[in-house]
DNA sequence: ATGCAATATGTAAGCGCTTACATTTTATCC
DNA sequence: GGATAAAATGTAAGCGCTTACATATTGCAT
């Protein structure tokens, strides 16, 4: 960058020299009395104070980064922003750091583990004492990065798989299961899915799990072409809800792995004539606004968003203060039953 | 922090004096080799390459900061991040971002213009190289850190208003219009506007005066009652348009000031027995995923959301390359007809 | 070979902050 | 009031990096 490139070149921010002298006092009160001001007089630190407004300063990170060797800052990963449940868990996330003057520095992986591991990379460069992670498929390489770092992390939306890291989630095997098993409970027996990609997406994978293991304990089964794996847009699913509705033998339920794939699948039964739920059941996954917006409203699962967002910020900071290591959660589900799950249509129960 | 808060103690990280040390030369060309290549000799570079894989070494963040007086980051402080649009902007901003070894910290200010001045100075504080944000409305100590601290920043989502700062965004006030424009041409006389809140919203300021004016153009107006302003939510919405259903004079066409606002009304109108579009119309602005998963389909504007994302990325980075102010961008938008827009019943035309 | 320009590398001075330790001031107790 | 402990403040040494400038090396024309 060429000296000038500042839009304002030749001014000199106030350093923290600047407000000692104006203040009267040293650099170390000044700072003692900007981060811990309780070790400082009163008389002290108003006098300190008014410098520090008199002059407009304001610490310098990366002086403060390198010296304190850390940057308040926490990363966090997720599949994509586009998905309003993970913006939501951020939020709450943000909320809570933001409580102790730590930012949240965001990126996301597009669902790819290579893209997960160079995420982390770029994080780690960054400084970021903590990192908030989503689910348990991972590069080998990444967890190298991490140890290599040694810096904390929590992973999200999982169960825990092991004792290697704190997992702050929910079982979606189990919560699969139970859509699967009030999908059965309305008398459905030719059941389908449309899920996530299972490959890289740990949650997907146990989606698929729950409602095979489900339908197994009623005699029922996946038969493979009932099971659809496709991204999680509205258009995939669109396509694959379509296909089913072509196939032999007609689903009279399809069950989808997020809310998303399950707007599509609606749209597919209106383009097909099909009605839900008289013709087709369909159910989501997360309970997202978008759950609400469709017609007929879908029975999916609320999935505790906010909770883990605002927990893991709580295990990270405390982690991070007292160097121990937060225990795993594994937090409730709901299934929520809506409009777009009915009773399978006489003829096919 | 106590000295032991880290998970793995004891670990001390190599730095670029390990490099140094290791690669046999000094520091500065250890520096060189690995900020600009093209300053050192092919051998040398291997070389030091070689050491900082051995070692396993990367930067160290603060030192670079302080050193550099650069943070390659970016901020961006938009609305919220459950608005896909903001999600998808986002998204294309970091791509381009990424493209130069930049990292973008977001922030959101929940549409409040005090949340966004409390944003700006913690993005500053973490001593972001530029910053991107959305629409003109601020508050004026907002104006006074920015141009305190000199740091080069760029309006997104509105038209240009003055002459201070680059603006990459597109006319609100013409889209809106345009909006109406289609709506009236469909013979409707009974319009109706469910907007955003307007205070400290100038895109939702424009819209709403978009639509007044194309009205007005046609000999029509937005009676106080049919214009209702309430937060970008499916629920708000809802009830906004209830409202509307329900008053003396029912309008046969409610323009929405979003998408998700507009399926809001949807939802309103279905529990109302009201039929889209042959009792009533319905528009949305954005053009989200959401526009086509409702039914029926909303007609909309396409707003080029992924357009200012890489054009504000490639403003800032010129900007801060070159120090040249880069020049203010209207973009276009375009109307997009579907189902949800139909003509006005003929009794009431 | 020699001289000179161009290229590559080294030396070392900070960047602005925190914090261990030393010193001074204030409070407390007999 | 003096000794002692506690609290407040100061001194100064880095934290790890970049970069201006000095020096060494290389390439090239003569």
């Amino acid at each position: 960058m060429p000296e000038d490139a500042h839009p304002t070149p030749g001014r000199r921010h106030p350093t923290i020299d600047d407000v000692a002298r104006l203040a009267g006092v040293s650099t170390a009160t000044v700072s003692r009395s900007l981060n811990s001001p309780a070790r400082v007089r009163e008389a002290t630190r108003l006098a300190v104070e008014q410098a520090v407004n008199q002059l407009g300063y304001t610490p310098n990170f990366g002086g403060q980064a390198l010296a304190s060797n850390r940057t308040n800052t926490i990363g966090a990963i997720i599949p994509t922003m586009e998905n309003a449940i993970f913006a939501r868990a951020l939020q709450a996330l943000q909320e809570t750091l933001a409580t102790r003057n730590v930012t949240l520095l965001v990126a996301t992986s597009q669902y790819s583990p290579t893209h997960e591991e160079a995420q982390i990379r770029t994080l780690l460069a960054r400084g970021v004492d903590g990192l908030v992670l989503i689910g348990n498929d991972r590069l080998p390489g990444a967890y190298q990065l991490l140890d290599a770092r040694g810096v904390p992390f929590v992973v999200l939306w999982s169960a825990p798989a092991d004792a290697q890291h704190p997992t702050i989630g929910f079982n979606n095997i189990a919560a699969a299961a139970e859509v699967a098993h009030n999908v059965i409970g309305h008398g459905h027996r030719d059941i389908a899915m449309i899920a996530g990609i299972a490959q890289g997406n740990d949650r997907a994978r146990d989606r698929i799990q729950g409602v095979s293991q489900a339908l197994a304990k009623a005699g029922l089964s996946l038969s493979p072409g009932h099971l659809i794996e496709c991204h999680y847009t509205v258009k995939d699913a669109e396509l694959a809800a379509t296909q089913l509705l072509q196939s032999d033998r007609r689903p009279t339920a399809i069950i989808c792995g997020n809310d998303v794939l399950a707007a599509g699948c609606l749209r597919a039964a209106r383009q097909h004539g099909v009605e839900v739920p008289s013709d087709l059941s369909v159910t989501g996954f997360d309970d997202i606004e978008l759950a609400t917006a469709v017609f007929p409203p879908l029975a999916t699962v609320r999935v505790p968003h906010r909770r883990m967002g605002a927990n893991a910020g709580e295990a990270l900071l405390g982690w991070l203060e007292t160097g121990i290591r937060p225990a795993s959660v594994v937090l409730p589900t709901e299934f929520v039953q809506r409009l777009s799950l009915g009773d399978a249509p006489p003829g096919r129960r």
